[in-house]
DNA sequence: ACTATATACTGAAGAATGCAGTAGAGTCAA
DNA sequence: TTGACTCTACTGCATTCTTCAGTATATAGT
C-alpha cells in the first residue's frame, strides 16, 4: 500500500522545494523554522523524505565525505506537481496545547505555589520563543535570511508570533496579578471579581485591553 | 506492563475527581471543556477511563437503561493521591499546531487566491471558537456553571481564550491587509514594507500595536 | 588524552488519531 | 407508519506520530 500524504509530508515536501537536503539538515531546519506552525518530532523528520522517495517524488543519494555518509534528498517534477496539489486538500483546524492552562483549569487540587509555578514555566517557554524570534528578524536584517526572495512570507508569519507571544505574555501578568489576590486556589467560585470579568468576556470585551 | 500515566490521563482523571462520568459524558465534557487547552481524540477520551481502571485510579459499573447500558466512571483514593502527584510531573511546552501559517510559509507555491482562501478558513475556525466562548461566559453569568465553586479558574482561562483570539483575528486583518498590497506571492523578498517590518519586529516591537 | 558537543542516523515500543462499524432511542415529516 | 435523521454509547483496527535508546564518526576545547 503507498503511504498517504500527511500535512506533514507537504511540509518536508515544500523545504525540498527550496534545494536539496541531508536528512539531517531537514530535522534542523523545519524544528527551527516551521517549529510554531508545525512541531513535528526528530524522528518523524528522517521518516518523511523515506516517505517521498517511495512516492516518487523525491530521489536519494548517498554522499561520502570520508567515513561518514549522509543521506540528501532533491525533489522530483512529480514531487512538485503533488505540492501544487497541497491546496486541494483541507487546512486542518488550529490547535492548541497548552499544559499549563489545564493545570490552571484544575488548580484547585493543587495549592496557589503549584499554580504560580506552572505560570512560571509557562511564561519561560513562551519567553525563550519570543527571544528566539526577535533575534532571527535581526539576522534578516543583515542579509541572513536563506532564501531572500521569500523574506516576506517569513516576516509575515514571524509578526503572528511576536503578536501572539506579546499577547500570552501579557495574559500571564494579568492572571499572576489575579492569583496573588486568592487566598486559596479553591471555592473562590463566582465572586465579586469573578462576576465582573465574566460580564466582560461575555461582552466579548477582553479585561486585558482595559 | 502497566500503562504510563500521561498528560491525557491525569486531564480525564481530574475531570472524575469532580465527579463520576459516563463514558459518553466524558468524552462531550473533555471536549467542549478541555478542547482549547488539550485537545484530544474521542477516541481516546473513551480509552484513557478504561486505563485508569487497570491502574487502580478509578472503578467502572455498567448501568442499565433498558435494553442499553453505559459504563459509569467514579475515581478511587488511590485515584485522588495520583492526581495529587500530577504536580511533580514536568508541565510539557505549549505546543500550537496551525496549518494555514505553514500554507503561508510556503505561500509562493501557490496564488494570492489560495493563500487568502487559508486565511479565510483560519479566521473561520477561530471565530467559530471565539464565540463559543462568549456564549458560555453568558451562560455563566444566569448561573449555568457545572461546578459554581470552580468558576474563577474557568474564567481565568477564558480571559486567555478570549484575548488570544482577539489579538489572532486582528492579525489576520493585518495579514490581510498586507497581502492585498502584492503583486502576488512569490519572490517580494526583502522589499522596502517587509523591511520596516523586520526592523520593528527586530525591536520587538509588533507592527500591530502602532 | 579526555570530554563534550555536533553530526547522522535507525529500530522498536507505546501513545494518539481517524475511520468504519454496531446498535438502541427519540424526533419529525411525508 | 414508515423512513430518514440525529443523538446516545461505544469498540476494533490501521495508521500516524512520539519517545527513547542505541550506534557511530567528527571536531573543538581543556
Amino acid at each position: 500500500m503507498a503511504p498517504r500524504m500527511t500535512t506533514s509530508s507537504y511540509a518536508v515536501l515544500a523545504l525540498l522545494s527550496l534545494k536539496p537536503w541531508t536528512g539531517y539538515e531537514l530535522t534542523n531546519q523545519a524544528q527551527r523554522s516551521l517549529r510554531y506552525a508545525w512541531p513535528k518530532s526528530e524522528r518523524l523528520l528522517y521518516s518523511e523524505p523515506k516517505k517521498l522517495v517511495t512516492l516518487g517524488y523525491a530521489t536519494t543519494y548517498k554522499e561520502e565525505a570520508g567515513k561518514r555518509s549522509r543521506n540528501v534528498y532533491e525533489i522530483t517534477d512529480e514531487g512538485r506537481k503533488a505540492l501544487a496539489g497541497w491546496t486541494e486538500t483541507k487546512t486542518q483546524p488550529p490547535r492548541f496545547e497548552i499544559e499549563a492552562l489545564l493545570r490552571l483549569l484544575f488548580a484547585d487540587h493543587g495549592t496557589l505555589e503549584e499554580l504560580q509555578g506552572a505560570l512560571d514555566e509557562f511564561e519561560a517557554d513562551i519567553e525563550d520563543h519570543h527571544q528566539a524570534i526577535v533575534e532571527l528578524m535581526g539576522s534578516y536584517l543583515d542579509g541572513g535570511h536563506p532564501f531572500p526572495e521569500r523574506t516576506h512570507l517569513s516576516v509575515l508569519f514571524a509578526t503572528f508570533q511576536i503578536d501572539m507571544f506579546k499577547s500570552i505574555e501579557r495574559w500571564i501578568e494579568f492572571a499572576r496579578n489575579e492569583i496573588d489576590d486568592w487566598p486559596t486556589t479553591k471555592d473562590l467560585g463566582m465572586n465579586e471579581r469573578t462576576e465582573d470579568l465574566t460580564r466582560l468576556l461575555a461582552q466579548d470585551e477582553s479585561p486585558l485591553d482595559t
